[in-house]
DNA sequence: GTCTATAAAAAGATAGAC
DNA sequence: GTCTATCTTTTTATAGAC
């Protein structure tokens, strides 16, 4: 077993309960290893866990978000329609929260403060850019894209907190008209 | 010195690091009180602590924001734009975060799950009410309701994370105009 | 109403055997 | 690579004096 193995367990623990809301009680059971054994795989502790969880979030969102996004191909609206429909798949149409979002409240620490902050930048550029390439003002874009952050991130919030996925999907529903309004 | 004199420390601290975040020696060292002390005010513990400081959350938004909100005289832009002026004042132009938000992300537990969630319903609530009077279809406001609560929770968490108000600052100067697009 | 002192439990982390 | 056992610190909470 290696430590890959072990990080979708990590990733949604500390995405459902933030890094104060777990310990290493609940990442030995969800993983099933003895609280020793994770200091093998993570010799850093919790630190270099939920470091490693993000690593492991951000490139699935690299990966099957944020490339297909950048792609040449294609109308804007479609890359935009492909965007959300990945990002359903991973909060499961609104029933699991963000990892950056829950990160956001965690205590404040440089380095998960950052990789947050990275995550969400990186995100948001992706957006811009494909708003640019279809013609939209660079400073309009960027911020459509930080408008976009912030409907998912609000969305999801909402609808963690009202126990209702029903309005994150219909946020993603209308984003893609959104963004692209004007073009 | 009385339970309501130190709910202000309190306020701040929880909205700032959640509940898994506020440790009693945090709250003693932030209230000038001695850790024994606090249960004479607070008897219930920690969990007292927290239920408290919700309660004088809501009371200052209930005062300040939703019962001004409810007022029959007045255009409804004019209500609206209210609002976003003490709630520009509650976060503090997009610098502090909202109690709500951040508790959204703490432990799940029944008791402060209902306290937040009660306190978004009365909010969208309220704000439907001013749109149903102003002629809005019920279910249309409610959408919008809910539109303004994401967006202000969506903002506040970008803002937060990216260490600049400024997106807090933008959703709610357009706020009031959305929601009355088609008025 | 506030304090010092202390308990009891849970947390993160390490040593060393297998 | 995983375990049992143990250590250290922190956390919540209580007892009882002033």
């Amino acid at each position: 077993m290696s430590r890959e193995t072990h990080l979708p367990a990590l990733f949604q623990l500390f995405r459902e309960q933030g890094y104060d809301g777990v310990s290493l009680a609940n990442i030995a059971k969800a993983t099933g290893l003895g609280k020793a054994s994770l200091y093998h795989h993570f010799p850093g502790g919790k630190d270099e866990m939920v470091l490693a969880t993000l690593g492991y979030a951000g490139d699935w969102l690299e990966q099957n978000v944020l490339q297909p996004l950048r792609q040449d191909d294609g109308e804007v609206q479609e890359l935009l329609q492909g965007m959300c429909d990945r990002l359903s798949q991973l909060y499961d149409e609104g029933r699991q929260p963000c990892i950056l979002g829950t990160m956001t409240f965690g205590p404040v620490r440089d380095d998960l403060h950052e990789a947050v902050k990275q995550g969400l930048v990186e995100f948001i550029e992706a957006i811009a850019l494909a708003l640019v390439k279809a013609g939209v003002d660079e400073a309009l874009a960027k911020e459509r894209g930080e408008d976009a952050l912030m409907a998912i991130q609000g969305s999801l919030l909402i609808a963690r907190a009202m126990d209702d996925p029903k309005p994150f999907q219909r946020v993603l529903k209308r984003l893609p008209g959104q963004l692209c309004e004007g073009i």
